[in-house]
DNA sequence: AATGCAACGTA
DNA sequence: CGTACGTTGCATTC
């Protein structure tokens, strides 16, 4: 019989609900804030079930709407179901676009419930000699249950699926699947609002229709049946009978629909792509695309010539064996490269090199000397276009060992920065991740399967082919991002700004600073004895000794031992950080605390200290790593070390950042830093005229704004006025609210609020300004810096209230961040560039967010600093100046002043 | 060994 | 109940 072949049907409705409630909505949704959690619930147990099953019919019912024959025929028919929640609204219609995409009939009939439509299908099925498989949520189609049509049953989630064959049905309920619906219509259905009767639940129902047969021979001998329990059921039969109707499912729904019309043949990958893109989803593309019947290529939009790319997916890596690279790369005038090196801590190497352009897919390993430099001779050409992953990450970067690294001449496209640029939010840049998430595919994939992938190791050829493939992944990439970026109108950021930006910071990084490592480890020193003196007296006042470095262990003694009052609860207990200890000690004046604080400070010097320590080169200099794609609002990051988090507030913190100076064959250190540059921006995005005119006319920003807020003469401003306006005014890029206002200026959320009632009264276009950018934001899903940078907020349109204002603060202070992190990129760059064209050798060594640290080459002091005024200055035309101050000095502390 | 959390440094 | 990061040590988990 089965032979025939296999139908699967499914209820769309009743499975979208189920996936709805299994998937926690704030982890599926589109960066537009289109929730998708339904929508991928129901693809992933459709894609399973696809693969698993095998079927060659497949349909899934929809429900038209709440209205039915049952509606008409019993008003409170499913009258309790409450509406189902706005995220869940919309998400069938995708649910309907992806199935279609699959090539999979969608039925519904007006009047009817997807279980009737699939009750009819079923019915037709099984006539034709087909076995049935039918996915749904509800128990009402166990009554479709035989040798040749089964149930799966969602147990829980959306992947565990119980098999409901006439066995199981017996084992479960004791009853046959025709006895399901004269047990369900006895016990009643709270979720379809059908009545029960008092007292019966479900061991009766199923001891009556033993006893009886079923429920017409229950109702024959009505009058035999005894106890309370018998009258219930002589009272509730009329509704008995009537919710036996209900469950009925109708098997001759006039459908137009034959089960042959549900045959599945074939889809198009480039229809299912198109959605899956729409949906963002990325995890499930290649699942997707391993399923059986699909035409057109694995990858691309409409416009993508489908043959090429399916062409292209599996093409054969050539090896080039040594001596051969230079006469291979001849006359390649273009392609995509992927490299495997090393960078790390300013210094790297190339080890192996692939090429992949229309023609051919090469692949090098760079042992012989001419392949080297053939290799680093035609990355480095110019008139070359080269599309390339991440130029200055781990695999590439320099290439040269020698001297100050020469970045690919000509990049065309460098995918990961592109990437990033599209969702700078995401967690890596990694070109599997990029492949997962813009091709839906794996890049470990391969025709040959896993056996190959088993032996890689084995044989250092297969490094090449992993590398050539990687090479035409990143073809493909290419491709694709140049054309989603030109759609965003990312595409000048990309080339003109991040591009050129990752070769300035490769040779910043090459650079390197240079440390005084003696006062670095004489520093070390002195902290580990404070660390000493605070530690004992910290235990001989306990009383004995215990690790003040242990949250667990001070929690403990602090208000278990101690009996201290109770601070701000967190997850693990209550919180010990300095600013709730220093409370404790203004209250009880606890001598533990005193120590304990002046442990925590020098731990924490001694620890940055000693991270840099062992981190300088022989030359006494340490080079961090720029990330370049790590942080959404389009900054960079530094780490190993992080350099951006170099003390600098208190005096000890001061004596590192001293440690840091000019280093040999240069005169000085010159820091030069933006003024306030958040607040002009502020000033110049809401065109706030009051805070405009403060810029341009004010000796002190902040004494300026408070005298206007306050409405008094500036001389009259005092320290408190000018500390509460400061406050206030970085708050607000923030999206500071009063109640937060108020806890860091010590004052009640009342007098926080009046003070920014005062400062809006006075300032209201950046009043505005803030609200209007929220808006917009959510409007269409993303915030915008002057330059174009996005941040994409799906947040913003959060039903959990925590969620949607912590979204709405990004969306404030994106804007401004990411502007300020664009205006200083054009800085550097510029910097760079007119510092190469004075032909100085003095040098950029790092970015500090809104100030830069050049070394500068004696004699050249007057040229950098006209340099750096004049670069930063003109960064941005903005409505209100671009203040730019500089310091000169040995050291990074003294130049910072 | 890997991960999460609290704490804390910077802009 | 103020944004953006990276690092550390401790504690928990595998």
């Amino acid at each position: 019989m089965a032979d025939r072949g296999k139908l699967l049907l499914l209820d769309g409705h009743s499975l979208a609900y189920r996936a709805f409630y299994a998937l926690p909505v704030e982890n599926f949704s589109t960066t537009t804030g289109q929730p998708t959690n339904a929508v991928y619930g129901f693809t992933s147990m459709l894609v399973n079930l696809l693969r698993d099953e095998s079927p060659t019919h497949v349909a899934v019912a929809f429900d038209v709407s709440r209205q039915s024959f049952r509606t008409e025929r019993f008003s409170d028919y499913k009258a309790t179901r409450s509406a189902s929640p706005p995220e869940f609204k919309g998400q069938v219609d995708l649910i309907k676009q992806v199935v279609t995409a699959l090539g999979i009939t969608t039925v519904e009939m007006p009047g009817f419930e997807a279980d009737d439509v699939i009750a009819t299908l079923t019915t037709k099925g099984a006539n034709e000699g087909l076995e049935v498989e039918i996915v749904s949520g509800d128990r009402d189609t166990f009554q479709l249950v035989d040798e040749q049509v089964t149930v799966l049953y969602p147990k829980k989630g959306v992947s565990d699926l119980a098999t409901m064959t006439p066995e199981a049905i017996e084992d479960k309920y004791g009853l046959t699947p025709a006895q399901y619906p004269d047990f369900a219509a006895l016990r009643g259905d709270p979720s379809d609002n059908l009545p029960g009767i008092p007292g019966v639940g479900e061991k009766t129902a199923v001891k009556w229709l033993t006893a009886y047969g079923d429920l017409a021979g229950l109702v024959e001998h009505v009058d035999e049946v005894g106890g309370k329990v018998g009258d219930a059921l002589r009272e509730a039969v009329s509704q008995v009978l009537l919710n036996r109707e209900l469950t009925e499912l109708v098997r001759d729904v006039p459908l137009e629909l034959q089960v042959a019309d549900t045959a599945w043949s074939q889809w198009s990958r480039s229809d299912v792509e198109e959605v899956f893109e729409a949906l963002q989803f990325s995890a499930l593309r290649s699942r997707v695309q391993a399923l059986p019947h699909a035409v057109g290529g694995a990858v691309g939009g409409e416009s993508a010539p489908e043959q090429l790319h399916s062409a292209e997916a599996d093409r054969e890596t050539t090896i080039v064996p040594a001596g051969g690279l230079r006469e291979a790369l001849a006359g390649v005038a273009s392609a995509a490269v992927a490299c495997a090196g090393s960078w790390g801590a300013g210094r790297g190497r190339l080890e192996a090199i692939a090429v992949c352009d229309d023609e051919r897919v090469l692949a090098c390993a760079l042992e012989d000397d001419d392949d080297r430099t053939a290799a680093l001779e035609w990355l480095s050409d110019e008139s070359i276009a080269v599309d390339v992953h991440d130029v200055k990450g781990p695999d590439l970067a320099v290439l040269t060992e020698q001297g100050p690294p020469t970045i690919v001449g000509g990049v065309r496209i460098d995918t990961a920065l592109a990437a990033y640029l599209d969702a700078p939010g995401a967690r890596t840049y990694a070109l599997g991740d990029v492949v997962q998430r813009y091709l839906g595919r794996s890049l470990e994939e391969s025709a040959a399967g896993e056996q190959e992938q088993l032996q890689l190791d084995a044989d250092p050829a297969q490094g090449l082919t992993t590398l050539g493939r990687e090479a035409q992944a990143v073809h493909q990439l290419a491709r694709l991002l140049d054309d989603k970026l030109a759609g965003e109108e990312l595409s000048p950021l990309l080339a003109q700004m991040e591009v050129p930006l990752a070769g300035l910071l490769a040779r910043m990084e090459y650079a390197g600073i240079a440390v005084d490592t003696e006062g670095l480890r004489a520093l070390s020193e002195e902290f580990s004895s404070q660390m000493r003196v605070a530690e004992e007296r910290a235990h001989e006042i306990v009383g004995r000794g215990f690790n003040l470095g242990s949250p667990k262990q001070l929690q403990e003694v602090l208000f278990v031992e101690r009996g201290l009052p109770k601070t701000k609860k967190i997850k693990t207990g209550y919180t010990t950080d300095a600013e709730a200890l220093q409370n404790l000690y203004a209250t009880t004046e606890d001598p533990l605390l005193e120590q304990l604080l002046a442990w925590r400070d020098v731990s924490k010097l001694r620890q940055t200290v000693e991270g840099l320590l062992p981190l300088a080169d022989d030359e006494s200099r340490i080079h961090t790593t720029f990330k370049q794609m790590a942080a959404a609002t389009g900054r960079l990051s530094s780490a190993d070390p992080n350099l951006q988090n170099i003390p600098i507030r208190t005096e000890a913190g001061r004596r590192i950042r001293a440690c840091f100076v000019v280093g040999a064959g240069y005169e000085t250190l010159m820091t030069a830093d933006y003024s306030q540059i958040e607040m002009r921006i502020m000033a110049h995005a809401s065109g706030d005229d009051g805070l405009i005119e403060a810029f341009s006319e004010g000796e002190d920003l902040h004494s300026t704004v408070a005298a206007k807020v306050f409405d008094v003469a500036e001389s009259d401003v005092d320290a408190e006025m000018r500390r509460r306006i400061k406050a206030m005014s970085y708050g607000l890029a923030y999206g500071l609210s009063a109640y937060g206002l108020s806890q860091q200026l010590h004052i009640t959320p009342a007098e926080a609020q009046g003070l920014m009632d005062d400062y809006f009264t006075r300032f209201g276009g950046v009043r505005d300004y803030l609200s209007g950018v929220v808006e917009q934001a959510r409007g269409r899903g993303y915030t915008e810096t002057m330059l174009g940078r996005r941040r994409y907020l799906p947040d913003l349109a959060h039903d959990n209230r925590q969620r949607r204002e912590m979204a709405e603060r990004m969306a404030l202070n994106a804007p401004i961040q990411g502007t300020a992190a664009d205006i200083v990129k054009v800085a550097m760059l510029g910097v760079d560039r007119a510092l190469a064209e004075a032909g100085l050798s003095s040098r950029l060594l790092l970015q500090v967010h809104d100030e830069l640290v050049v070394e500068v080459a004696a004699g050249e002091q007057a040229q950098v600093e006209e340099i750096l005024r004049s670069q930063m200055g003109q960064a941005a035309d903005l409505r209100v100046p671009l203040e730019v101050s500089v310091g000169v000095g040995g050291d990074w502390q003294t130049a910072g002043h």
